[in-house]
DNA sequence: TGTGTTTTGTGATTTTTTTCACATTATCAC
DNA sequence: GTGATAATGTGAAAAAAATCACAAAACACA
């Protein structure tokens, strides 16, 4: 079984989501109605279905719930996800707070900062622990996955603590790139980042910024 | 000139991170340094360094104020764009908050919220102002651009209401897809999407979560 | 001055992704 | 029933992206 690509990755993701808010009382869903949404060739769409195992219906499309399930199934929704957040501030606070998180199967255990005011606190039911209480946790739940969501100029210094603690994964919100031995693994969650895609090109006034804009999905 | 794809946009924006932050001490700067940083093909930074216009120096790299700069002008990062968060929730005042954005040119003007109980308030300086003022705002500020940060299952309600505003981009946060008229544009920043794409595969034990990831950046 | 090494810049090739095109078939209208 | 239609499923073609490979230049150092 080929490991799918991020690109059918991401778009599957989106199909769920059609699937849970967009269309939500429909049964049945063609690959018609999901390419337009997304401003997506057709056909792309059915091949992406297809690699989720799902069989359409001649002039009738998908079963909706069936497709959902596919798709949940195939990307792992439903798989316990446990993670750190690493900084409590307002990222890791609204991290924390993002309740569709566990729809996906995304469990934060709890959060770590080294600011004595924030120690001790709860958010959205999740501890706030001493940054150094990680390595004590790390070994005692096993789970060695990091969000990362701490400011720019100290995502290294805590990166290089993280990893001598035993994490493996650093799911990075940081505008930053880390350096870190071969075995551990970032993934950069960029904002600024998916910004500039969107925003293309330099322009000159102010109040037409998205005007150059790449269609990204929408529309053509 | 040909507009850069999201690839190389994606790309371009981790170099620029490298600079500013993780070899912020070096004024030279070489291709192979960036893609061992960032696990990619030392040619591929070339061919990116090589569209934004900068010359390298034999035997030594690039210079990397320079490099630095051509990129924030590539990528319009100096230029001011300005935008509304729809949602002053966690993720809305998370937002509001992000200090790093002002660093790329994306200036917030407020925040609008239809709960009365955040309506007033300051959140890092930015008002939080009724959604009904959205209308009057859009056409005096001249701004039609939409940061939508409010909880999934109002995201489609509220972005009827910001179209019929004016809104013309909507950058979107919340983990579905819109219904928006061909005018309109969405860029979907999907968080979910993104974990996916680093968890790839589904697996059975809740701790070894990430371990069939794709190495998407890092390390080979 | 000459030799070896490092690093750029870029054509050529390969791989991946997207788009096109169309045969096939289930359903609906009548 | 029968014919028209709307959808799927999928090969083939085109486009885009990544990788390879190497000439050329600049520097280090003898």
């Amino acid at each position: 079984m080929p490991v799918l690509s991020d690109k059918v990755i991401h778009r599957l993701t989106l199909y769920h989501c059609i699937l849970k808010y967009t269309l939500i009382n429909q049964d049945r869903v063609s690959s018609f109605e999901i390419a337009n949404l997304l401003g997506l060739d057709n056909s792309q769409v059915r091949k992406d279905i297809a690699l989720c195992g799902v069989l359409g219906h001649k002039k009738q499309g998908y079963n909706s719930t069936e497709l959902k399930l596919a798709i949940e199934q195939k990307l792992g929704f439903k798989e316990t996800k446990e993670v750190f957040i690493i900084g409590a501030g307002h990222l890791g606070t609204a991290l924390a707070n993002y309740t569709d998180f566990k729809d996906y199967g995304i469990d934060i255990l709890c959060l770590l900062d080294n600011n004595p005011n924030k120690i001790g606190k709860e958010i959205n039911g999740k501890k706030v622990l001493p940054l150094e209480d990680l390595q004590s946790l790390i070994s005692r739940v096993n789970t060695k996955n990091i969000i990362l969501a701490v400011p720019a100029k100290q995502a290294q210094a805590v990166t290089d603590y993280a990893v001598q603690c035993g994490a493996q994964f650093i799911w990075n919100f940081t505008p930053t790139v880390l350096k870190i031995p071969k075995n551990v693994m970032v993934y950069y969650e960029n904002i600024i980042s998916s910004f500039m895609q969107m925003y293309k090109e330099p322009i000159n006034h102010k109040h037409t910024i998205f005007s150059r804009l790449k269609i990204m999905k929408g529309h053509k």
